[in-house]
DNA sequence: ATAGGGTTAG
């Protein structure tokens, strides 16, 4: 594969990277300049695959700075070259450069063609512009197993489960090939909307074509995790024969915790050399799980194994400790935290307003936000704190932050930014305002707003008794849910009985017998 | 050009 490559003599280098050994860019560029002239097809096909290992090191940065070089010493460049660079454009923040990097490719004629095309699905996706990867997609000619992969794995990334089966449903109307990739995806689609006879079913076509055992075993693996049934997640593992790869066991382990098989994940971890990246995914099933006990014997493996100065390790235990209601031990974690990401402030102000202490909650934001601040507050930063807002009724700072996100941050909310928001004003008894919002928003959606609204509309108007909206907003999540949903009837019955409408009450409670419809349960930690 | 481990939420 180096054979094309030029020999050079003496590289001792700092470099561990043995194609940045080999090409020494800058006098290739700088020769260039020099000759006001295009760059030769060799010299081009060499810049491009140091464009690519840039890429493959995990330096985008410099997959872009030494296109910029060569955008300027030459007009004229290969889709060889955009391929790698849109793959940079994808890994780095501003989805601005991505765009410039698109219309260059226009502008040079380069865009045409399956492969560049899908390696623009691909980095809109990333940057969570569904929309521009599906107006790539429909403009394939040829569209080929990649491409079609690309747009399931786009829709997976940005939480699109049902369109990403849509995809998968097209796919085998189109009698496309399908590959182990697509399986891949379709697993963990199945894993997020934890539909357990799908992703059975996809089981079975891994087993039944034999596909790379590994990675798909490993997807395999976390979809039954999440679905609850470690028992087949473990005969999953068996039936590879204990196979070691570290990513498989990481899950399984993981998986263990997650679902309180303690015993087997401890027993599990000694079968490799412990890692951060397992303590990590373990340590958040115990937050889920509000496990202290298995919590602090992790942290325990961590300090054995020197693996504390860890920062995301650090964030994991913080968690941890909050969410374990152990709010001294994760701000002394917090405080002894030399470099804090915007995960690290995040899970703090989660410690505290999980504790019950809005106040503070809002202070550490306060502080996170200060001028000239190292870390900005992300959706999620934002989510944490108009959560505590609502549940500790801060109304007035609820409504400062949420103008923030979107002024000062040019932040989108999304969904469950606005039913946190609706909530907060529902505390506030401003159902006037909540109207108000709902009108821009069905605006600004063609008049089609996610149940999620809906429901925490109605439950604002069952609060503040106001009628009229409430069967309003009742007759939206009919219209949005249909009638198989048990939990909307619930919800509306406990509206109708806040009102008073208690023939409405029995009626529904009636319909949900008839159907032979039940309610999944709930469950509390405390009982 | 696409795939496996839920650090923050849900």
């Amino acid at each position: 594969m180096f054979a094309c490559l030029p020999r050079l003599g003496d590289f001792a280098g700092k470099s561990t990277n043995l194609l940045n050994r080999f090409v020494p860019v800058r006098n290739l560029v700088a020769h260039a300049d020099h000759l006001f002239d295009e760059l030769s097809q060799r010299d081009l096909s060499l810049l491009n695959s140091q464009l690519s290992s840039h890429l493959r090191c995990g330096n985008p940065n410099g997959t872009l700075a030494l296109f910029l070089k060569m955008h300027r010493a030459s007009p004229d460049l290969s889709s060889h070259t955009f391929t790698p660079v849109l793959g940079a454009c994808a890994l780095l923040s501003s989805p601005k450069t991505g765009r410039q990097v698109h219309a260059l490719m226009i502008k040079q004629g380069a865009e045409t063609g399956t492969i560049s095309k899908t390696a623009l699905i691909d980095m809109y996706s990333k940057y969570g512009h569904l929309v521009d990867s599906v107006t790539v997609f429909e403009s394939v000619e040829d569209k080929d197993v990649v491409s079609w992969n690309s747009l399931l794995s786009g829709f997976l990334r940005n939480g699109k489960g049902k369109e990403a089966l849509g995809v998968f449903a097209a796919m085998y109307r189109e009698t496309i090939e399908i590959s182990e990739f697509t399986l891949c995806s379709v697993v963990k689609t199945c894993a997020s909307l934890k539909i357990l006879q799908q992703g059975k079913q996809v089981h079975a076509m891994v087993v039944v074509t034999g596909r790379d055992l590994v990675v798909l075993g490993t997807a395999i693996i976390s979809f039954y995790s999440s679905v609850g049934l470690m028992s087949e997640a473990m005969k999953v593992y068996i039936s590879l024969n204990y196979h070691t790869d570290e990513v498989m066991l990481n899950s399984l382990i993981s998986g263990c915790i997650r679902n309180r098989k303690y015993k087997e994940a401890f027993l599990l971890m000694r079968r490799q050399r412990p890692n951060v990246r397992v303590l990590i995914s373990s340590l958040a099933g115990c937050s889920d799980n509000s496990d202290l006990w298995i919590g602090k014997q992790i942290h325990c493996v961590a300090l054995r194994n020197g693996f504390v100065s860890d920062s995301k390790l650090c964030n994991g235990l913080m968690d941890m400790y909050g969410k374990c209601g152990q709010i001294v031990q994760a701000c002394t974690m917090f405080s002894a935290m030399p470099s804090k990401s915007v995960v690290s402030w995040t899970s703090m102000i989660g410690a505290y307003a999980v504790n019950g202490d809005g106040v503070k909650a809002i202070e550490i934001f306060r502080e996170m936000c200060k001028e000239g601040s190292e870390v900005l507050p992300n959706l999620v930063t934002f989510l944490v704190v108009l959560s505590a807002c609502a549940h500790a009724g801060l109304v007035e700072e609820g409504k400062e932050c949420f103008g923030m996100m979107k002024e000062r941050y040019r932040l989108v909310p999304g969904t469950e930014h606005y039913v946190c928001f609706i909530d907060i004003l529902s505390k506030a008894g401003d159902t006037e305002e909540i109207w108000r919002l709902v009108g821009r928003l069905m605006e600004n959606n063609n008049r089609n707003l996610p149940c999620a609204i809906w429901v925490a509309v109605l439950n604002a108007c069952s609060l503040n008794m106001d009628v009229s909206r409430g069967e309003y907003a009742a007759m939206m999540l009919m219209e949005g849910t249909g009638p198989e949903n048990a939990s909307i009837y619930v919800l509306l019955s406990n509206f109708y009985a806040a009102i008073g409408k208690w023939d409405k009450v029995e009626e529904l409670r009636g319909k949900l017998k008839k159907k032979g419809l039940v309610k999944a349960a709930g469950h509390s930690l405390f009982i």
